[in-house]
RNA sequence: CGGGGCGUGGCUCAGCCUGGUUAGAGCGCCUGGUUCGGGACCAGGAGGCCGGUGGUUCAAAUCCACUCGCCCCGACCA
């Protein structure tokens, strides 16, 4: 592609509404515009660049048996509504109406239409298993769409759907997945971590999101560098910090104790002179219109969907003020687990096995010193706890770190969730119904790019991975309008061609300094300047990533650089 | 939905508090010329109903009210 003939609008300073490096950098290298809050306009890099990535996924899931389906973004609300998701989903979900006035929405996935298809075919365990998938755009209208790319209301998703006769199918299906998700970001040239993932709403039972570490990210991934454990923040498990001080000894009984204004955990520490872990935290909870009370250590933090989980709950809130009052007769910042009726208390497993902490009196101004759990209330364990900095690996002891991460893959095993909901059955071997169980995998295509820009940029912009790169080599002739490098240029120009090279021919007349930067912002991977050393008979060839730059002969420069790509470049899988 | 910020040529911003000639700058863009190894230089030029509506005033980019849009924090998020 002659670079004077496209459309490539690089911008020389960062728009003002871009935060993050991938929304600034994709701003300024002229691949998408915005053209409202979470909706962008994909220019020609930018599609380009999608186009490599949907290209990948396909290949890779051709690659595990998969069936690529089109499927509307445009839905019925009886749909939704069969599977419950209607109402589930609140405001997410974009709704319409059509002249009629028949409700409709926008897709934010394929689950349902996919089960539609499957129960109307799907009839007998002989045409199991299935794996379909599609490349689709979803819609979900965001509370807040933000971070440019990384979350925005209209987006391109990889979406595949397993149907399986019983669990064990269901494993094969899901690993299938497993190997394909690492297949496809390994082409796509990411560093990449699969964690363990809470299974939300969604109901089923295993789950791995794929995760890209970037301060760009929401999510929170914890990982054991030594040991190779990686989960979600949501689920993670860890060791705690030890005690900063060993419990006293002694079979003793709760004590009141006078804290005047003493209310939070770092007050009362500093005033009774013991560190956060000699007390415990209680946290007053409404979940689903119950009211619980969960006891945590001092300087531990509430997990929500571990709570979630231990209570089974749909959402839970913290209570107010008055519903503290009149259910433990206190304000927050003196309540505690002991003497209380009636109301559930959940104990966090980090104080099992703990004696003559310090809680809250359920009383004004007064704590309690002397509380051992499940000896002065009944204690039911559950793992409550996030887990924080400095904690270590549950079985190894090991460090653990807690990164910023983006998540662009998800799989999980879905279950029976819409075979039941939605009536998917198929006849067995002894001609009997059965449900059949589902997965559902999922990859956010844009995310894939933004995650190429976050990991891999610098001053100057991005540095994208060869595989996902608009073009793989830019050739920049320092001075156009000089016919010698011209023809020189002209002459490789064409040769990259012949080698089925994705080849940006920089012909505008502009001075080198403009061309150089404007490569460089939008990341090709590789650039062949042609100059002075022309009458060397040799031309440079610089990755884009390094800097390093090599002087080869310009008859040979073709071959390098298809030889440089190629090195790069993983094979797809067969 | 709660909190904060911002809307002025394509981009980044100044001007607004303290109303008053023709609304500015840098970058970008166009024309001509000189340049040509990391965002060149000279000369000339185009481009803005100051987000919208209503109000106050002799007079509004500037003050007031409403409204729309965008960004950030929080809440939320298969």
């Amino acid at each position: 592609m002659l670079w004077s003939r496209l459309f490539i609008p690089t911008l020389r300073e960062n728009p003002a509404e871009a935060e993050v490096v991938s929304h600034q950098l994709l701003l300024r290298g002229g691949y998408i515009r915005q053209l409202g809050a979470g909706i962008y306009n994909y220019l020609y890099l930018a599609q380009r660049s999608l186009l490599k990535i949907q290209t990948i996924v396909r290949e890779e899931m051709d690659a595990i048996g998969a069936q690529e389906f089109y499927l509307p973004g445009l839905n019925p609300a009886e749909v939704w509504q069969e599977s419950g998701r209607y109402d589930v989903m609140g405001d997410n979900l974009f709704r319409l109406k059509d002249r009629y006035g028949r409700p409709l929405c926008l897709g934010m996935t394929h689950e349902e239409v996919m089960t539609i298809i499957a129960r109307g075919e799907l009839r007998s365990y002989k045409q199991l298993p299935q794996i379909w998938y599609q490349i689709q755009t979803k819609f979900r209208d965001e509370p807040r769409p933000k971070s440019g790319l990384l979350r925005v209301r209209q987006f391109i998703m990889k979406d595949s759907y397993s149907f399986d006769l019983a669990p064990e199918g269901l494993d094969v299906s899901y690993e299938k997945h497993r190997v394909a998700y690492c297949r496809i970001f390994d082409r796509c040239g990411l560093d990449y971590v699969a964690v363990e993932a809470h299974s939300g709403a969604m109901g089923g039972s295993q789950s791995q999101e794929f995760m890209v570490a970037t301060n760009a990210g929401e999510d929170y991934v914890v990982s054991c560098k030594q040991t190779g454990y990686a989960a979600n923040l949501e689920k993670a498990v860890s060791r705690p910090v030890p005690p900063a001080v060993p419990d006293p000894d002694g079979d003793l009984k709760p004590e009141e104790i006078h804290t005047p204004n003493q209310k939070t955990i770092e007050e009362v520490a500093a005033f009774l002179k013991i560190p956060a872990t000699s007390l415990m935290k209680s946290l007053v909870l409404i979940a689903d219109g119950t009211p619980y009370i969960a006891v945590l250590r001092g300087d531990h933090q509430l997990s929500e969907t571990k709570f979630q989980s231990a209570t089974g709950c749909q959402e839970f809130r913290p209570a107010h003020p008055e519903e503290m009052r009149q259910l433990l007769g206190a304000d927050a910042g003196s309540l505690g687990p002991v003497g209380i009726n009636g109301i559930r208390i959940i104990t966090d497993a980090a104080l099992e096995g703990r004696k003559n902490m310090v809680s809250g009196a359920n009383k004004d101004d007064y704590h309690l010193k002397n509380v051992t759990p499940g000896k002065d209330y009944t204690a039911e364990y559950h793992d409550l706890r996030q887990v924080a900095e400095g904690d270590t690996e549950v079985n190894t002891g090991a460090p653990l770190e807690i990164r910023k991460t983006v998540e662009i893959g998800h799989i999980f095993k879905l279950g029976y969730k819409y075979s039941h909901s939605m009536g998917l059955n198929v006849l067995d071997h002894n001609g009997v119904e059965t449900p059949v169980i589902m997965g559902s995998y999922g990859i956010g295509i844009e995310r894939v790019l933004c995650a190429g820009v976050e990991l891999f940029s610098d001053d100057n912009g991005m540095s994208l991975p060869v595989s996902i790169a608009p073009f793989e080599v830019v050739i920049t002739p320092v001075k156009i309008a000089d016919a010698g490098l011209k023809a020189a240029a002209d002459k490789l120009y064409e040769e990259l061609k012949a080698l089925s090279v994705d080849v940006l021919y920089d012909d505008r007349d502009l001075s080198p300094g403009v061309k150089f930067k404007d490569a460089d912002l939008i990341g090709v991977p590789y650039r062949v300047n042609i100059g002075k050393k022309l009458a060397d008979g040799k031309v440079e060839l610089v990755e884009r990533r390094t800097k390093k730059t090599v002087e080869v002969p310009v008859a040979e420069a073709a071959a390098a650089i298809k030889a440089a790509i190629e090195a790069t470049l993983p094979k797809a899988a067969h």
